[in-house]
DNA sequence: ACCCGTGTTCGCTG
DNA sequence: TCAGCGAACACGGG
């Protein structure tokens, strides 16, 4: 479900849910999701009241106010991980690993089929004194992008531009899907080393992951939803992913295309970046 | 039965 | 030494 159109809307969710609101209780299945620590590393959260809720890339970041002073959690939904909010009385979602007891009745639920999420305490709230977070490039939708530095990062490697626009260190959030997206949109073969890039087309390509996040977003926030198309049999939103076989949106002429790059399933018109 | 999956990390290799 | 690659993680759907 998530990469950062998604966990965007999990950060504003999380606020508008439990924004100054106390924990009045804190549980926890022992899953892989708390590791290193365990369901007991999360008792400074119980009495804490949420302040801040902040989101780089796919990280979010919930600053706590607690009884001995500012704790931090950071939560990052991996494959399958969204947060649910339930009413008092509701049943409990299927596959909830942890649970937040607000002090309004309502429960707010981290939900991870996979387990392959996280969800760790920050001593002092202190975000980036976490080497994960620290190694993390500047978030694209808050800080933008700068053509220049991704440019010089895309030229330091031989990789395919699909595999390398992956790496969290150039620009956070970007996941399979809108590598996918972007390199559509800018007319980029996903296949190219990334160094073969041309400047001009590097800024395409920066422009074009923008546009793909902020359609994205407002199509999730016209759905109010937490949702994203793979649940509920919602319709397929994008324009390349997901859709081999199926004639190319913009030249009308290719069918799109599906290959492997780095292990994961690449979709691609192979006529429109020529 | 087999393959695939919106993410990340680890260990091996050349 | 290190970039690059594939496997592993865990569970469910087609």
């Amino acid at each position: 479900m998530p990469e950062l159109p998604e966990v965007e809307l999990a950060a504003r969710s999380l606020r508008r849910w439990a924004g100054d609101r106390t924990l009045v209780a804190v549980e926890a299945e022992p899953t892989r999701v708390l590791r290193p620590a365990g369901p007991a590393a999360l008792r400074p959260l119980v009495g804490a009241r949420l302040g801040e809720v902040r989101r780089i890339g796919k990280n979010l970041l919930l600053g706590f106010e607690g009884a001995r002073g500012p704790v931090g959690a950071w939560s990052h939904l991996g494959m399958t991980g969204k947060w649910l909010r339930r009413a008092p009385g509701e049943p409990p979602p299927r596959h909830s690993r942890l649970r937040l007891r607000l002090d309004d009745g309502a429960t707010l639920h981290y939900v991870d089929q996979r387990l392959f999420g996280r969800f760790r305490m920050v001593p002092h709230a202190r975000f980036d004194e976490v080497p994960e977070l620290a190694a993390l490039g500047p978030d694209p939708l808050e800080q933008g992008i700068d053509g220049r530095r991704l440019a010089d990062m895309l030229a330091r490697t031989s990789r395919p531009v699909k595999v390398a626009l992956l790496d969290q260190a150039l620009l956070p959030g970007v996941g399979n899907i809108y590598a996918c997206e972007a390199l559509f949109r800018a007319r980029i073969d996903p296949r190219r080393p990334a160094r073969s890039l041309a400047r001009a087309e590097v800024d395409r390509l920066a422009r074009a992951v923008l546009a793909s996040m902020r359609a994205s977003l407002r199509q999730l926030e016209q759905r109010r939803g937490d949702v994203t198309y793979v649940e509920e049999g919602a319709p397929n939103p994008f324009a390349v992913y997901d859709r081999a076989g199926e004639r190319c949106p913009r030249c009308g002429r290719a069918k799109i295309e599906r290959v492997a790059l780095g292990g994961r399933g690449t979709f691609f018109c192979p006529r429109c970046p020529r």
